[in-house]
DNA sequence: CCTCAAAACATAGCAACGTTATGTATTGTG
DNA sequence: CACAATACATAACGTTGCTATGTTTTGAGG
């Protein structure tokens, strides 16, 4: 005898998590059920505990940022597609940064890990686009290019959306994804004005040119 | 009348906090008074409660960070310094990651960016180095390039330390800041040789070339 | 050397948290 | 229909950060 659980609960938890978190308000056991007719209980039923709610929480931004990730239609540019790849990274992470926080701030387990795989595998094959169109070396490897170009948005990213680090950094993202993708063999000038074009796309306030840092 | 805390109090709890910390045991009022004779109070006396402890640990991370950087010591290469800072940032949160992670967790107030300023004071110090010494072009703003090297060194200390990157991940550094100190100028193959030297000084064991990323 | 107010500190208690125990309703299956 | 497992509500427990209250200690002024 299986008993299936009500999906719709499910959904309405974690969504009431998510927006939860974007108020910038504590995500507490009560304060998620309260006003939904649902008991404490329900959290236990569904997701084992608290733990296993923000699992799905992270879970769910894993796959928001995969629909993002998704919506960058691809050109006959693929260096820009790859910029415009790291652009929609960026605009999903500071459009929900709390979530974004919370993808990344426990520990990683196997599940979480294979969420962030798809992110990457999503990365690797624009860089795969990128080679097979000439643009890149033939000697550079896919995964390694997208590790790094992950790496370079993940860190603008977590230093703006959460960080010391103003909006206006974000547009450090066009010369470190110039200087990557120069490097692996695009010319340089090509590069520059496709990254923009990509950059531009997504994040078209924060793409003319970087300013400070810090504070001062 | 004017009393003076006892500055040794003070340290003692910031000390028992990165401990249980490192131990990645949970950081409560409790266990962190217990078995020190101070009560519960003390910590209100001398932080103003909890959010003032992690304020300080905060700011014990960003000291031990500093005190890291400037073991680096110069060298007459600039660009191997440079690396070798960025090699000593990873270095510094990986060995204490729990540590690394609550100096960037928590939304930044003023005093923790001061603190973060000086971090990326150290870096735009190596960066005019290299640039004075006609590594770099001139027209290279340092404080420009220093964020950009921060932002590669925040993003896989964050992805390797407490998320889905193992820990070989860690040779990215080398091609992620060649390509960046390339790009501002300095020679392709005499800017790999510099980085390999300075990161191999701090991560012998991870400075060989990147291998594979996430999961499988 | 007192006096006295302010600071430092201990104890006890509070509301809120995540969790669990217990009992009841609901569901699917034999 | 009957039975057993699931779904769920209610109530309680231990622990959390925090505060209220009372006591001790400190340092400056008369």
């Amino acid at each position: 005898m299986v008993r299936v659980k009500d999906p719709a609960v499910r959904s309405l938890l974690i969504d009431r998590a998510a927006q939860t978190l974007a108020a910038r308000e504590p995500v507490t056991l009560r304060s998620l059920v309260a006003g939904t007719g649902v008991s404490t209980m329900a959290v236990y039923t569904y997701f084992g505990g608290m733990d296993g709610l923000w699992k799905a929480v992270r879970q769910e931004g894993f796959t928001r940022l995969a629909v993002r990730l998704a919506e960058v239609s691809p050109s006959a540019d693929p260096v820009r597609d790859l910029a415009a790849l790291g652009a929609a990274y960026l605009s999903n992470a500071l459009a929900v940064p709390d979530l974004y926080r919370v993808m990344f701030d426990a520990a990683f387990d196997l599940e979480d890990a294979a969420a962030a795989d798809d992110t990457l595998h999503c990365l690797v094959r624009g860089v795969e686009r990128a080679t097979a169109s000439g643009r890149f070396r033939d000697d550079v490897d896919p995964l390694e290019l997208a590790t790094q170009s992950w790496t370079v948005g993940h860190g603008l990213a977590s230093l703006v959306a959460t960080g010391p680090l103003p909006r206006q950094a974000l547009a450090h993202g066009v010369p470190l994804l110039t200087a990557l993708f120069t490097d692996a063999g695009d010319d340089p000038v090509r590069c520059r004005r496709s990254v923009e074009r990509g950059w531009h796309d997504l994040l078209p306030d924060h793409g003319s040119g970087p300013s400070g840092a810090a504070s001062g």
